[in-house]
DNA sequence: TTGTATGCGTTATCAT
DNA sequence: ATGATAACGCATACAA
């Protein structure tokens, strides 16, 4: 037994109407009488009639669905920014489609495909660390499909952006360290290619160059696959601890970042923050509860994700193109157990 | 300008054919001459021709994809057993639509009814904290949509079910415990009326009796809200903290229970474990991290979502009803940092 | 081997 | 005020 709907020709065929009769009383068009009206709601309604989206996608040339496309879903940061899209979705009446590209070029594209084959109306995307090339994105585009960048913005303009101020949190953080003490602070930053590393470094040299401290050149280091290989990070760590200008603080600048380093130095027995400083950027809602003095910066994403799906709504809603382009930057936040000492900073 | 994708109509007139002819050559049907079926899929990856999957999901009366209900997405488990759905579900050619019951029994219902006006083909469900009546989901399961019950499973026959032992998790929990020398062991658990904590309430209290240990019905404790409502877990603790018969270890049964109970004791100033013993259900990536002597039972989320979604797929796709009906039980894992012990159950 | 016609559920455009 | 018909993109039974 498959699972049936009723249709406008049920209720039609049950009612002795025709089918266009129907669902003009259902769409409460004027020129259908108050009692026949009343008749077809009532037993739409007794037997639970929903339109059918499909038939209506095929119409109405759209699908009332939104691609959402992510490295990994099971990220905290993506996992709260899903949830932020969803409500706006929900609200709006679309659906919600999930693709990830696993921090891999080639999957990215694919993605991509998949989601304009599944027609859906528009797509928000974050890049893949792997992607320093957005002609895919760009002819993607180009073809007028939807798109509202987020988080890991593309560098071309004319396109929606949702983002936090990457340059402002790793200024503040790398300014937490310096006033904390510490001074040979090293950055671990995510793929170079992306827009949040670029400013991330940018933020985190600015804040050294403030303080009068000497950049280390070395003292930069990037996780090609997002930090999402522990070897990758271990290795990273293991070569920095290991030399003779041995940092005295990490920036950890993503959240698999942080928790890496954090496994390395468990593994290492290397006490956070007596023998080593530690900030890192992390989503996760134990934000307060990790080991006592990290200090976290942490992202706004479930407001991200429902400012992007609200900017992708509007994009497809409205009739004429967008001439003014949204650049939406949010502010991050510093949060730092130990001191109980909580800063905020607005855009 | 519009998205516009083309159309299996666009290549038969380029190439002077007829639709039928394109869509058999595309299908790669026997009865299409080579030269035909060269030209015609040609052409067809020259402009990059994608099915309309709309329309076909109208002809074919099924959507190619599958919905999700869980409480929240943004809890760990439900994150990465939606990973798990979502890469069967790639490979199997189907999307993914999820929806949130956010623990309220009537967002639950109207969710189901989404998923189901969304004409998926299947839905993988875990009924939220609320939810004591099947009857909703049952009316949808007898109108003939494919489901598969999952974690928190319902307590009806003749469905697919996917959860993990969590009778033999509390019990391994509350062993643990025990043989750490606890004794006064308070368990919080979910709503009374899901699976998952009737299950774990009886591994803990088949734990206590085994080891000759008295029940004190005070000890187990629910929360109505899943644990996602700090203050509610506060309360619990509060009251249970300041009563003449204080415990000595909590069994923290979900998640978020898990991590509020870490936030209570860390706003009281209480010492995990010195000052209460604390072993808690969690799925963050963080579980070795967490503050050091925490315990953790985890759950093979992705697993479960994968498990979950192949026998979806297979039940949509299987041409008569299905008669045998599969009750998938996996095993947790106890992790224990400070012993560096790790108990690995097989069931 | 290829073309024509039909239908999936809906609505818009014509009739009546 | 209501009904008949066409169209959206595709697959297929039926014709040729």
């Amino acid at each position: 037994m498959k699972f049936e709907a009723i249709t406008i020709k049920d209720i039609a065929k049950a009612l002795g109407l025709s089918t266009s009769t129907v669902s003009r009383a259902l769409r409460d068009s004027y020129e259908i009488s108050p009692e026949t009206k009343q008749k077809v709601l009532l037993y739409a309604k007794e037997n639970n009639y929903r339109p059918n989206p499909i038939a209506l996608s095929l119409k109405e040339k759209r699908s009332s669905s939104i691609g959402v496309l992510v490295c990994e879903i099971a990220n905290s940061f993506f996992s709260q920014a899903i949830n932020g899209i969803e409500s706006v979705a929900q609200e709006k009446g679309y659906n919600v489609i999930i693709a990830q590209s696993k921090e891999d070029f080639e999957k990215e594209i694919s993605s991509l495909q998949y989601l304009a084959s599944r027609s859906v109306d528009g797509i928000i995307f974050s890049v893949s660390a792997e992607t320093s090339d957005f002609s895919h994105v760009q002819q993607l585009y180009g073809r007028g499909m939807n798109m509202v960048s987020f988080d890991r913005v593309v560098d071309f303009p004319d396109i929606h952006k949702v983002s936090v101020d990457n340059y402002k949190a790793a200024y503040e953080a790398t300014t937490h360290f310096i006033k904390n003490g510490f001074s040979n602070i090293a950055c671990i930053a995510n793929a170079a290619y992306l827009s949040i590393t670029k400013e991330r470094v940018e933020g985190y040299t600015a804040a050294l160059r403030d303080h009068n401290i000497k950049l280390d050149p070395n003292n930069i280091l990037y996780c090609l696959h997002g930090g999402l290989i522990y070897e990758e990070v271990a290795e990273i760590m293991s070569h920095a601890m290991n030399s003779k200008q041995k940092p005295d603080a990490i920036l950890a600048c993503s959240d698999k970042i942080t928790t890496n380093v954090m496994r390395y130095c468990q593994q290492q027995n290397i006490a956070i923050p007596k023998q080593l400083g530690l900030v890192g950027f992390s989503n996760l809602d134990l934000t307060d509860l990790l080991a006592p003095s990290l200090t976290v910066v942490s992202q706004p994403a479930y407001e991200m994700g429902r400012i992007a799906a609200e900017l992708l709504i509007k994009q497809i809603e409205s009739k004429r193109p967008i001439k003014e382009f949204e650049d939406v930057v949010l502010a991050t936040e510093l949060h730092q157990r130990a001191s109980s000492e909580k800063k905020k900073a607005k855009l």
